[in-house]
DNA sequence: TTGAAAGCGCTAACAC
DNA sequence: GTGTTAGCGCTTTCAA
């Protein structure tokens, strides 16, 4: 099967090849006649366009790179998702890299991005990432940038992310408000942006009502189910009075309701329990998890609008970054409804 | 910032451009000290290889289009994952698109593969795909092509897939083993494949352990959590006998499992329960939940690596397709295991 | 409304 | 070991 080019339509008809490559773009110094005889014989000889040759000519190639830590968590399947969706509506294609949390592979997508002259690029740092060189080529070579979730604050780049201190305050103020004032916080031992602000949310929430910040309630670890665990089954071994857990995650959170549970503990009339990233499995535990909702598909399609903003912007000479920032919503269920 | 091109590198080193070429593409016939020199005056001028022109000139572009329904779908991300995973380590690069289960978006999207030039298609056809089409354009374009999970049959194509009947009869073969009797099958009202299989491989499991197969154990429905509570609430009504439910997806099987819960009745000790897909709540509810693992990173790398095997047998005109296909895990928790 | 011509940046065959 | 040359298939400017 021979390759069909826009040459061969033009021999069957008689015409040039620019008339051909104008007509199949719809030119409008085309005549209607010509367009359809051109569409006709392109579709018998079952022409199909070289996107490589037109990207190589016009030096746009309509696809955009999305690097993310990984597909594996379904909060960036998700957000990859909501991009794929956007981008795709708007003519563009996805070029998809996984970074690994590792900087090494962060970088070579990043070059693979460059070197494929990408349109545009979205991102969401590793937690390794601490030299921005690779970001800073990025900007250097004016290809538009979006961060979303995972930014990095010095470079001035437009960026989605989620408010986490909002997280924190409205979960800890959803508590309060039904009624439970010994609110314990399991936060992580590593220093991520993400979960201080939402022990800084919950620290806020507490002076914000008049609660005291009682420093045995705020318990720092890795944040398996499994330390969701042991938390309790500590805080029992230490008589701690609490009777209410806030989670940085739903999975430590299922962890804390399952030692609850095995302690015989009335959940939520002992003690609530609320997570965060609001996971598929929430609505099936019993009882049902409350939970934070990070607004994932949300959170892709803005930075996939953002971007596309950008682009327009470029050609205007407009470039103030943008940083949109999502509210999470309170998803309110049994596990601390006790009003 | 002005374009740096391989005549840049020429010019600043007094050589012609193809040598510089390659010196960049390491070949052989270029001597040791010439390389460096092109190298290091590269790196001086942040010269960044164009992929465009390099795949129009040499007809190859190594990007690998990956199709699925959705991101959304945790099994497909998984693939995915597992694809761009090995692809990435053999210097391919991923487009992605989501055919959302609707055929158009479908052909939309091959359309564009097509139109890139991809190097090989990775596709999970939709629900709908009754109109082979696309596929078969692929197959005449001679591009490299791979099932993953969703296959069609009738096209003779070298695919991966899960062995679902296994997955059935393994699922039902354990609960056998395990004493229960009466299983109670939950599976879907609409034609899909890998559900009949499922079911298939269920009423095998019976008829091979010498237990009659009950129709009236035989509950088709949608499979939502809450189709899951349906049956074993009208079973009651019923009065339906059965000490053990095997559901075609994890989250039926949590509909199940809560409702027995509800009206108190002990797992495993009086029903086992046990799900599919392996999701990632299963060890996480109470009590935690057995279920069958469809190795979805597995399938993801098997695909990507047959693809990469059927673009080397390219060469030596061997077009025989294979057809792997994987055997699922039987994972074993408290949900059924009494002995 | 259409044609002519240049060239995007690279690869690869052939030459020396 | 390096240079010469011819495109890959398209877009786009200028001309008619």
């Amino acid at each position: 099967m021979k390759k069909v080019t826009i040459l061969d339509i033009a021999k069957e008809l008689n015409v040039t090849f620019s008339t051909v490559a104008r007509a199949l773009n719809d030119h409008p110094a085309i005549s209607a006649a010509t367009k359809k005889a051109v569409r006709e014989t392109a579709e018998r000889l079952n022409y199909r366009q070289n996107k490589i040759a037109s990207s190589l000519r016009s030096g746009r190639t309509n696809v955009i790179g999305v690097i993310v830590p990984s597909l594996r968590v379904t909060f960036f399947s998700s957000v990859v998702s909501g991009i794929e969706q956007v981008m795709n509506a708007n003519g563009y294609n996805i070029l998809l890299y996984q970074s690994n949390e590792s900087l090494v592979k962060e970088k070579k997508g990043i070059e693979t991005f460059l070197q494929s002259r990408v349109d545009g690029i979205l991102a969401s740092i590793t937690t390794e990432t601490t030299d921005y060189s690779s970001y800073e080529e990025i900007i250097k070579r004016k290809t538009p940038l979006v961060f979303f979730d995972r930014a990095i604050d010095q470079l001035n780049i437009s960026s989605v992310t989620i408010n986490d201190y909002k997280g924190g305050f409205t979960a800890t103020e959803h508590l309060i408000q039904q009624g439970y004032k010994r609110i314990l916080h399991i936060t992580a031992d590593r220093e991520i942006l993400i979960f201080r602000e939402r022990l800084r949310g919950y620290i806020d929430a507490l002076r914000y009502y008049g609660l005291p910040v009682d420093d045995d309630l705020i318990v720092k670890g890795d944040f398996s189910p499994e330390f969701g665990k042991t938390v309790i089954k500590e805080a029992r071994l230490k008589n701690l009075e609490y009777d209410a857990v806030f989670a940085l995650e739903d999975f430590t959170a299922m962890g804390v309701l399952q030692q609850l549970q095995e302690f015989n503990v009335k959940i939520p009339e002992e003690v609530a329990v609320i997570g965060f990233a609001n996971e598929s499995f929430g609505s099936l535990v019993t009882p049902q998890l409350s939970t934070i909702d990070q607004q994932t598909i949300l959170m892709g399609k803005e930075a996939a609008k953002l971007l596309l903003k950008l682009k327009k912007a470029e050609l205007t000479q407009e470039e103030k970054p943008e940083k949109i920032v999502l509210d999470p919503l309170l998803i309110v269920r049994a596990s601390s409804r006790r009003k």
